[in-house]
DNA sequence: GTGTTAGCTTGATCCATGTCAACCGTAAAT
DNA sequence: ATTTACGGTTGACATGGATCAAGCTAACAC
């Protein structure tokens, strides 16, 4: 059932077309701070969207690129893989982040997203949001700040892989998550886990058996419930000192 | 000695500021694929040049971001500090390419950039370089490639941290090398390391004498020459088949 | 209900890389 | 030419996490 804006009658019409303006996620989402007539120019190039489900491809490596994705609901992940027949998850996503800008630089997309549980999707498609961010100096400033937030994130990662122990990366892991499903209203202390053991572990370079072990070390030390997805975090600054303590 | 150009005598006279349009670096760095027109606007941005000598920052993680940063000539790293103390390095970075796109996120410099050489920069005021791209379609597409391809170049380290062995990684790593010393004219098979055999294993997840034990184990057998900095790589295709052959 | 399967946990053992330590090579300083 | 210092090499040993293996749990199909 629609429901009418407080401020403004207009706003309340473009409810009826699934639009930016009208999301609940557009200030954690690339609308980020536009006004309300950069939002309805918005909408016209977000018009797509798309339900994925669970087990199914957003995108393949080696597909052509076109767009990039922004998650309306759901969660994903992306992985890469090597020639040899490695693969490794090179991301979690959820609603609100954007997917697909590894694709920019070659045209061609370089990892594969997979919904990791029923999914919506906004396709952006790509050459209209160079036009539109070409007018709009506030969207192409916060796309900017998207693509480096993504390669600052990328640095955290290869300091995790680099220099953390499998505990630390845990850690860091479910520290990470829990700050995001805040960000997102939801619990800091409880969520269900999307990924498997063997995802987290190939995210964090670990094998799923040393994630397991972790898991129930934590458990054990009273940082954490855990009974299989489903996790409740009982001592938030326990973990952050795990996270950064050198043995 | 200035040089005229064969096709144009109006280059030859934007041959003495120092400039984009000038650069023997162009097909490599920001002016890629800008028309002569084009190359002369950006020309008008890049105008601040600065020598960084070897061990001098470029700049420190915790400052104000306002600009990115083309390397002329020179030797760079990037390196992330933890505030338990460790830090890894990111990257390095060599000619032609970009620096501080980290910074673009929150404004501020998320890593510390280090010459490892007497180097040269020209530096890019990040807020009239969103300017100039609204206007030049090809400067904001080929800006937008290049922090894409940033993302991929991590995606690739991740994967090389968390799936690959001790000498895997390092094959990679003097591959990538070679490769790039080979975009920039130079041997592909001879060339002087920039850092030490530390920054190497902070890079590659590793501890320096890790790295030296591979690097006398592909001695050993055949695959390269090394003495201290100076390598000489013998056998790439050995290299390549290092790099995914799995035990 | 029962069977099936994918995912998770736990134990025993092994090995790649880290750690600690000694020594060597090269280049800059005196 | 000698000293000094930094970086690199090599060896011996320790260990964190991988590997292999067995069994458990929960969800789902039938």
């Amino acid at each position: 059932m629609p429901q009418t804006h407080p401020l403004n009658q207009e706003i309340s019409l473009s409810v009826i077309k699934t639009a930016c303006s009208n999301c609940n996620l557009r200030e954690l989402c690339l609308p980020f701070g536009l006004s309300l007539d950069e939002l309805e120019r918005l909408d016209d190039l977000v018009s797509t969207r798309r339900r994925i489900k669970r087990g199914d491809h957003l995108y393949r490596a080696g597909e052509a690129f076109d767009a990039i994705y922004a998650i309306r609901s759901g969660f994903f992940k992306t992985d890469v893989l090597l020639e040899d027949g490695r693969d490794q998850v090179t991301g979690f996503q959820m609603a609100g982040e954007l997917l697909g800008m590894d694709g920019i630089s070659t045209e061609v997309h370089t990892c594969n997203a997979i919904a990791l549980e029923d999914s919506e999707i906004c396709a952006i498609p790509f050459s209209r949001l160079e036009s539109l961010s070409r007018e709009i100096h506030t969207l192409q400033h916060h796309f900017h700040k998207v693509m480096s937030r993504e390669i600052v994130r990328d640095h955290g990662v290869m300091m995790l892989l680099g220099t953390m122990r499998a505990e630390e990366r845990l850690a860091a892991f479910l520290l990470n998550l829990s700050q995001r499903f805040t960000a997102r209203g939801f619990s800091h202390a409880e969520f269900y886990l999307r990924m498997t053991r063997e995802e987290i572990g190939s995210y964090l370079g670990l094998k799923l058996e040393t994630v397991s072990r972790a898991f129930s070390k934590f458990q054990e030390e009273g940082h954490i419930a855990v009974q299989q997805k489903h996790i409740r975090i009982l001592n938030v600054n326990g973990l952050k000192a795990l996270m950064s303590h050198r043995p």
